[in-house]
DNA sequence: AGACTTAGTTTCACATAATGGAACCACAGG
DNA sequence: CCTGTGGTTCCATTATGTGAAACTAAGTCT
């Protein structure tokens, strides 16, 4: 869980530390960070230093307490803006949402993770960053084995050696040799399930964004409730998923690749 | 507009790094960055590195690129979720952006810019990041005005020294002098007016987050068009404005002194 | 009150890690 | 084949970060 690469220089450690923090999730004091905490307490204090200095950690000094900062949203908000799929994707996810009436999500695979970068609720009209930037197991949702078939050899077992293999529900594929026939089925069909695999009652179905070579930028699912509806009913909208998930890689190629000239 | 503090540490110069990154809005070459940065090409070459390593930057093989790197959002939502407003003030927006049918924004003051952390659009349903985490100008939005209005002495010299006073429209307060006069009688009456001083033709009345000890956290408006209304029907909505702020300064202290048994 | 934890901050001799000038590579034009 | 531009690597120098230990400021117990 905690830093897996040789965190490099003392910049990897202060962003450990960011981490830390932010694994947390909520303000925490620096004894709760000294603990489980591989760098001594001088150490450690310095880079909160730095890093509540910096803004990208913010000091309550009543409570004594680091929480993350908000200089952080202003890059992510950048960072969305420029390197996410979603503002390109964004006309496309309204389309299917109005058309679907269901809950869409626009992910992207971050460090062997699901990170939802965009989201059309079905009822609920607005989410914000409650949605977006949320992480979530590749392993076990839709969108995650979506983008797992389509990842190269060397790639896929390098995600597989990160993924935790917890089992939600009964239904999830708890081991990676369980998970590699799925990938192979979903490169068979095109798309991927998720049969309550993660959440109990909770269904979707999944496509890829892939690239003119064949690499999965991305996923989009629609999901819903068993309640509701049927992963057959779902799967009917497969093809149409497919379409836009067609033209979202094209405008992502186009944009990534504007005027050469 | 570059790096203003000393920037303390290899830390700070990356973060550093990071922001010019972020500046730029778009993937950038090295050479990009070469330029106008102070840093040689071998320091700002490692850096580079480092950050692309740890997941702050993506570096595109392609195009040779460098742009802001997904680990920020994931970070950022955490960031979100935690340290701003947001979480907390939703259900209020949501009362506010129901009763008044206008666009409403929050925000809160980072390094003398006003930061969106969240937005209930008039017409539009869902905007995602694309408005949360954008900054703008604290000297000629109603927002920022209203939280400058009630900072301590020490602090708005600290803040006005960091205002660029660009003249947006003829209404911009284009002087520290025009500003402070303006903040005086927003403190007067509580609430602060935008009269098309960031854009023609968009008006908006603000109204601060004021905790016990009267400090500004944040700050709400009602946003509207000159075509559509005036600042006189806007202020009628003044008195429910602060109702509201006051019912988000209340959670928010509950929330910041949970238990302290 | 006095002794004793607990939590956070500062010091300082030391060594690691960052620095940056310069050399080097790769490739596109001429 | 030479030349220029954009990017990457070297390596001696030194600045920076390191962390054990000492210190301070609050509690807590007796």
């Amino acid at each position: 869980m905690s830093s897996d690469a040789v965190a490099d220089g003392t910049v990897g450690k202060a962003l450990d530390v960011l981490d830390m923090v932010a694994a947390r999730g909520r303000p925490v004091r620096f004894s709760d960070l000294q603990v489980g905490s591989s760098y001594p307490k001088a150490t450690l204090y310095r880079l909160l230093q730095t890093l509540t200095h910096q803004g990208m950690l913010a000091y309550d000094d009543d409570r004594g307490t680091y929480a993350l900062g908000l200089r952080l949203v202003r890059l992510a908000h950048a960072a969305w803006s420029t390197s996410s799929l979603a503002p390109l994707a964004r006309p496309y996810l309204d389309e299917l949402a109005e058309e679907t009436g269901e809950t869409i999500h626009l992910a992207q695979l971050d460090h062997g993770q699901v990170l939802y970068v965009d989201k059309r609720n079905a009822s609920k009209p607005v989410e914000m960053f409650s949605s977006a930037g949320k992480v979530g197991p590749a392993y076990c949702t839709g969108v995650g084995k979506a983008m797992l078939a389509y990842l190269d050899e060397g790639g896929l077992e390098a995600v597989i050696a990160r993924q935790s293999f917890h089992q939600f529900t009964p239904e999830t594929l708890d081991t990676p040799e369980k998970l590699k026939a799925e990938l192979a089925a979903i490169r068979d069909r095109g798309h991927a399930f998720d049969r309550e695999e993660h959440e109990p009652g909770i269904i979707c179905c999944a496509v890829p964004i892939l690239t003119r070579n064949g690499r999965a930028i991305g996923a989009i699912s629609v999901t819903s409730t068993t309640a509701r509806t049927s992963l057959a009913a779902l799967e009917a909208q497969a093809g149409r998923l497919k379409d836009i998930a067609t033209r979202i890689a094209a405008v992502a190629e186009d944009w990534r690749f504007p005027e050469q000239g």
